[in-house]
DNA sequence: TTGTGTGCAAACGATTTGCAGTACC
DNA sequence: GGTACTGCAAATCGTTTGCACACAA
């Protein structure tokens, strides 16, 4: 399944003329073993752990090739929190993120998907990744955050 | 309007023992007379205009305490796309937002809100900011980006 | 008077870039 | 062989912080 995406990155580097380096391969073959959600940080030490040389730059230019060729996407919550996740696209799900802990939840919801189909048409506005988003505190770290009308993001994130 | 909101800010400074200084009124009162999104660098210079001085660091810091406050909500657009609207307490949109150009569209619908509200409930989850937003291209820049993959729907996002 | 807020300059840290050397095709 | 890529170091840029001074209460 890995090696699966990992080939379909191949695929997209050859078809558009990218060069297919060994850096290449590798950031992306361990993008595509992970989990959730990862940082350019993560990939980092997990290609040093692997004794795989990639500088930092290169993963951030991969990184970028990653997200033009629709296999990765990237997400912001708060300034510090920079991570990107694999994309499904045999089923994808929506999200709830906490932006305490970083925790994705999947679910699904038709209705809501076309509500919005509806209101982005209305508009003419181009959806560029479809995928819902909600942010918040999970179960686990609603407790610490009480006050519900807090926004969920501040200057100086935690 | 605009001063109603910079009294309840004020009211909020006092409440929680914050200074009420010539900077903060001021920040507030450019904050708050400010149609649409705005950034740190707008408000720099809509202060410079007026020959008022707030140093960069006065208007962050004054960013947090609106924040905190819950009139202002921050967005964030990429790496270099800080942007922050006015939360409106009478009555909230949605907004469709452009990735390209920071444009926001503003619309409403009922359907999708008791759907997520579902969804968070099912979860345990707190949903700190309760607004829509959906990420994508406008129709002016729908054309110059045709296929740029990016995180496109949210709710209530940093 | 007392302590919080301000402004400056410097620090910070994630990301980007220039450039010389490397490696893919 | 030629061009795109890599890695290093340095630059960048928005944001934060330390510190001396100013000012609201």
């Amino acid at each position: 399944m890995p090696e699966h995406l990992t080939l379909q990155f191949i695929k997209f580097l050859r078809g558009r003329g990218y060069l297919i380096t060994r850096q290449r391969r590798k950031i992306a073959e361990t993008v595509f073993s992970t989990p959730g959600h990862f940082s350019v940080e993560d990939i980092h030490d997990l290609l040093q752990r692997k004794k795989v040389s990639a500088s930092k730059p290169s993963i951030y230019r991969t990184l970028n090739v990653l997200i033009k060729s629709g296999l990765v996407v990237q997400y912001r919550i708060g300034r510090r929190f920079n991570r990107f996740i694999i994309v499904r696209h045999d089923q994808h799900y929506d999200h709830l993120i906490c932006t305490k802990c970083g925790r994705m939840m999947e679910f699904k919801n038709g209705t809501i998907e076309e509500q919005w189909s509806q209101v982005a048409k209305d508009h003419e506005f181009v959806i560029t990744n479809p995928r819902l988003e909600i942010f918040g505190f999970c179960k686990k770290c609603r407790v610490k955050w009480p006050s519900v009308n807090q926004p969920a993001i501040s200057l100086g994130h935690p």
